[in-house]
DNA sequence: AATGAATGAGTCTTCATTCAT
DNA sequence: AATGAATGAAGACTCATTCAT
């Protein structure tokens, strides 16, 4: 195969890569035949091994530009200054907005994970991203004493990722109709409390009932 | 087909979905072919067919006997005086542990719930049993004013069963080595928090470092 | 297998042959599975074998029942005295009448008589039987004057043979709705007809307009 | 799979469609296996299925061109000036050769025309071509006084046709060795004088010896 | 570079037949 | 004699991949 293409070459390539995109989120992984790709692109079956060698390599490359496209959306945006709270909220809202928009992939990417090293390897290279930057931010609160000190970060790094992607899953993979504004406010609340950041909350709840 | 079976075809019947456990534990459900269960029974190909009218079946039926294992181990056994923090310890250990004992089933529902409606429904069935016990539970709690009040339970409910159960998919199904008692007590931990639920803490955490 | 059957083995093979009968005539040839019969005799299927080796056997038992019934109903009834005509409309009616009563098998048998010699030679031995007297009589007639002399007895009673079976066959086959009465009057006179024997036709048909 | 077929693929249908006739006309409609046509055509199996969905559609192809054909042959070419007679004997002769000709096609058909709607549809394409135009013979004829009037064109063209058609199968099916002189003179005389058409006849016939 | 025809290995599925009870 | 479970050969069909144009 030559590895350099020509501009049409190199349409014609793009062509595919977005039938398959198409295909695969209205069709799964496992359904789509190599031919399924090439007539939504236009092509004639045999172009396709011109420029992928499998079903495998094509859905190799639609995920890695979702990957890319949450990487980018994943951005804070935040000044220096804002708060830990501000930081929750605005990363949980992009988390979901982003999930959102890529939501066919994403979830196929969940279902696929578990038949290829590569696959697992693609599917946990965004989780990754987010748990590494959680763990960093969960270990500076820590620092500066303003989470609770005894959870260990990376476990809770995980089990907030959990939370969040698992509920995006969950939210879209089922159907449910839940509304993005309540969602985003749930999980950021619910995150940070669960690190014991200070929530506003009515002075009644909890704490009050047992008074040192 | 016959539907009343002999004792002799019951056994068949048995040997070959503990078969296709095995076989769909360490192969996936693509990969096996019909023949690789009645191989792995010990019975001839033609044999399946007796029982099952495909893979898709006797994967259903795989499902449902993991399902109601799941279901058994989340009696609680706890006594009515039990405080809301140890119901959320014993339960999170309970799920933790059922979900390893039935990882390999429990991790290929994740991934084939997107191929059909059926598929979708048993996986559904088990988290929906959970959701829906904790969403009693933390309506119990905010009626008693044990827990934050602002939380929708619903939503709070999906959020947590969505951290604990992909936390343990994440932990089995990427072979992360966590211990198990650092897990449930995380967990537990942070499931009591992101409610509002009062747990011990240092003194100095959060709330006197950010006075009104 | 053992040959001689005792009381209760006869009624089971009865019975199979009865079933076989109903089956062929609602499926086909080609269409029933042994479990079929079996099934309609309210048998297992491995008691078949004690009967029967084959689909094939059991079938030529079901048709050489039928071609008897056929053969039983053929006899004239008629006196010495009849005239042709007489002998004519009564064997067509018979033939008809016949027919009707055994349809199903006698238009299987028909569809199958290409598949092997033994269908085709018990397909002949009931034509064979129509031929041949049908033969002796147009010689007997000829011999007496009654008829045309030019036609040959064995290709003329092919060709009478051939226009009754094949238009009964065709009649049931095909669900076309004609009424007994005019098929019987149809065919008998044109067979007198066609055979030079006299009819009764109104005195100016044919024959008057073109005076010798 | 493609409407449109190139000339290769043209010409790789056409091959197949005639290793079929000669694999069905030498072996039947049950026998023969995909595969056999392929080999026949000297083409791989799943080459079949390019052209193909099923054994029943390739067989459809195969009788629709030998309907074609007799269709083809049955043109009279006869002035307007011949007599029925010669209109008879013409048409018989003509049946005759072409179903000689498609012999091998046209008997399949009779046998497999129980097996489905289609089937049978096909096998009466070209009986009721050849019925209704018997039957409009049968009623000009009738009109000009020339055959007995009494007859019901409708019935009587049946019965003609069961005549002709059915001589030629059983002739042909069960391999009677006839003179193909014979047979046109005496179907075509049996037809005639069936009828009540004049033919020519020894004075002497019939009539005479039974004088009113 | 693109086409679409051809290939054939890999599976599924049926069902006549045998076997154990 | 009867049962129905088990067998496995036979054949259909799909589809990734190669090939000729």
């Amino acid at each position: 195969m030559n590895r350099t293409l020509t501009t049409r070459g190199e349409r014609t390539r793009e062509r595919l890569i977005e039938a398959a995109t198409t295909v695969f989120a209205s069709s799964g992984y496992f359904e789509p035949k190599i031919t399924d790709f090439t007539a939504a692109a236009g092509q004639a079956n045999g172009t396709f091994y011109r420029y992928f060698v499998s079903k495998e390599e094509i859905f190799l490359e639609v995920v890695r530009r979702t990957n890319a496209r949450m990487h980018e959306s994943s951005g804070t945006g935040l000044g220096p200054g804002a708060t830990p709270m501000e930081r929750i909220e605005n990363a949980t809202r992009l988390y979901v907005q982003a999930y959102r928009a890529n939501a066919p992939i994403m979830m196929l990417l969940e279902q696929v994970s578990g038949i290829s090293e590569e696959f697992r390897d693609l599917r946990l290279s965004t989780r990754r991203m987010y748990r590494s930057r959680t763990e960093a931010s969960l270990r500076r609160w820590q620092e500066r004493g303003l989470i609770d000190s005894q959870l260990r970060p990376d476990y809770a790094a995980e089990a907030l990722i959990s939370m969040v992607s698992n509920f995006c899953y969950m939210w879209l993979a089922m159907e449910d109709d839940h509304d993005e504004d309540v969602v985003v406010d749930t999980l950021s609340r619910m995150w940070a409390m669960a690190i014991g950041l200070r929530v506003d909350t009515p002075a009644d709840v909890g704490r009050s009932r047992t008074p040192g």
